[in-house]
This record gives C-alpha cells, structure tokens and sequence, in this order.
DNA sequence: CTGATATGCTTTATGTCTAAACTATTGACA
DNA sequence: TGTCAATAGTTTAGACATAAAGCATATCAG
C-alpha cells in the first residue's frame, strides 16, 4: 500500500507524468479489488469474476453469447468458459441453445442465480460506496469523467 | 417513510456514482495492463508482475526482503515466491543472506537484471505515454492528484 | 534461560488469466 | 454448389494470485 508512494515520489519529473498517474491508477484498483475480493469470499463464498459476470449478464435478460461475455469483460473466451462452467454447475446459470447460430450459446441467470445476485449487487454497492465515502461526489463524478475520456482514448489506440 | 424514501434514493444516487467510478477505474486499468502486458510479452519475451518487481528491486540497490517486495506490490507472499524463484532462474536477480536476520534474504538485482531493466523501463515509459497521449498534462494532473486521495483514503479504510 | 508467540519464507490447493491449438459451424464467393 | 477463411466455443500449458498450513528463526515475558 505504501508501495506506490515510494515509487511515485520519485518521479516529480513531468515527463513521468503519465507514468505516475498509471501507477496510482493501478494502486487504487488493486487495492479495491482486494477489499471487495475478500468480502465476496466471506460474505458469499464467490470471487469477483463470478460476480461480474453474472452483472453482465443480469443486464441482458435474453441472455448472452459466450463471445460476448468474453468482450464484456475484457478477458478471453477460454477464461469465460472455465467460469462460465462453474457457476453452472452450481445452478445460477444455463447455456441454451442459440436458435440463430448452432455453435453458440447463450448463457442466462437461472431464478436462483438472480436471485442470489440481487443480493450480492445490493452489498457489493454498499461496499463500494462505503470505499469511496472519503471522497467529495463532485470529485467522484469529474473523476468518472476523466475516466470516461481515458477510456475512450484506450479503446481507439488498443481496438 | 416519505422522508426516509427521500432519503434512500439520494443514497443509492451515491451509491450508484461511486460504482460507476470504480467500473471506470476497472476498465481503464485493464485496458492499459492487457496493452502493457502484450508489449512485455512481445518486445521483451517477460511479465508484468516480473516487471513490477524489478522495478522494485530498481529502486532498493541494498536489496529488500521478500516480505517487503510483498507488501510493496500489494501480493501475497507465496506469490513473491514463485516470481522470484523464476527470475534467479534467469540470472536477473540472486537471494542474498540477509545478515541482520537468518531467516530472510535480500533478493537484489544482478548486472545483467540491472541492464535488462534498464531497456524494458525506457520502453515502458514510452508506452504509458501514449497511451496516455490523448489526455492533457494538466488533466492527467489533476487525475493523479485525484486518485492519491482516493488511494490515501483506501489504504486508511483497508489497513 | 526458557517457553510462548510472532515473523519470514515456502508449500499446497484452488481459482483466474492468457495464448495457442483444436473442433464445429457459418458464410462468402468463384 | 463446393471450397475455404472466419467465427463460436473448448482445451491445454503455463504464469499469476490467494488462503492456509508448515518450518525455521526471532523476540519477549517471566
């Protein structure tokens, strides 16, 4: 946690702008996933990617293919099917067939799988919400906005 | 109840811009770490964590133990572990005695890790900044500046 | 000095992730 | 229509990550 610090401290020059702002980048992602990691294992018995990919697919209730779901969440088509299987094997999700296209599937929540994402989403928001309280709302939004930019400049120099 | 509905939804309004900062945060993060991680991959044949503790190491010439390598990159020990184990593999850095205590060592750079470091930073860097390049010095200031409180924030929330 | 406890590191079991090779189906096109 | 590249998904091998248990050494209280 004070990993960072040190680093970043060496870099007052300006042409380690950007390199400083990717290390906080960094830091603070690292240290938020670590604290929601941890509280979905001892609240939920789950991991963050079981969670995040049951969100995307509580967003599409038709259900999603699992090349899509892959693009969702920015990870390989290999890695979705290994998570894919296991919360299927634990009933929160279904592959159905694709009418439209005999090598796809599309993967839906189950009524359980819903369910136990409601009440996953409803924590995990207040956990969320409670990392960030120390931060003014004006300051969360013109961040989200930056952000936004950011991201939308990685999309275009990374397609 | 009215005023306590009034109430409740203001809160899930923070609730829901907090999520979408930290959904933001998550994206950027991984767009740059896939493109960063493909570039080490490509031009340099390593890692990013293998990186990432070089650029520990860089900083440390007298060495430093793995606990601290550990609690420096936000990971566990055992995963410091397995880094380390590879890179004396490669000859990029040696466990040294560490004469204040028998059961730690100093893991420290060797020359030939010294170098290689040397050229993979310089790319790095070169990398970092343009992908950052579409996002003005100033506004990548102020983001910095931004996520050093949120971090200052997490590391007293999650100690 | 001695025993209890804490610390530094490794090992093990399990889960996540990638890249690359593989199977099956689709779709374009000559 | 027959061919063949592209696409959807899975499998494989290997690296990274955690938590928890284990071993060796330090440290401290009595």
């Amino acid at each position: 946690m004070s990993a960072a610090l040190g680093l970043d401290t060496r870099l007052t020059d300006d042409h380690h702008e950007s390199l400083r702002l990717w290390l906080r980048l960094l830091t603070c992602t690292h240290l938020v996933e670590a604290h929601v990691r941890k509280a979905l294992a001892k609240e939920f018995k789950t991991t963050l990617p079981r969670f995040d990919l049951m969100a995307q697919l509580e967003r599409a209730p038709h259900g999603l293919q699992m090349g899509e779901l892959s693009r969702r969440m920015l990870v390989t088509g290999g890695n979705v099917t290994g998570i894919v299987d296991q919360l299927e094997r634990g009933g929160l999700l279904v592959r159905t067939e694709d009418p439209a296209d005999r090598r796809a599937y599309l993967v839906k929540l189950t009524k359980e799988g819903r369910r136990l994402f409601g009440q996953m989403a409803a924590e995990h928001e207040s956990w969320i919400a409670k990392l960030f309280s120390g931060i003014p709302k004006r300051e969360q939004r013109a961040l989200a906005e930056s952000l936004t930019r950011l991201r939308g400049q990685l999309t275009r120099e990374t397609p």
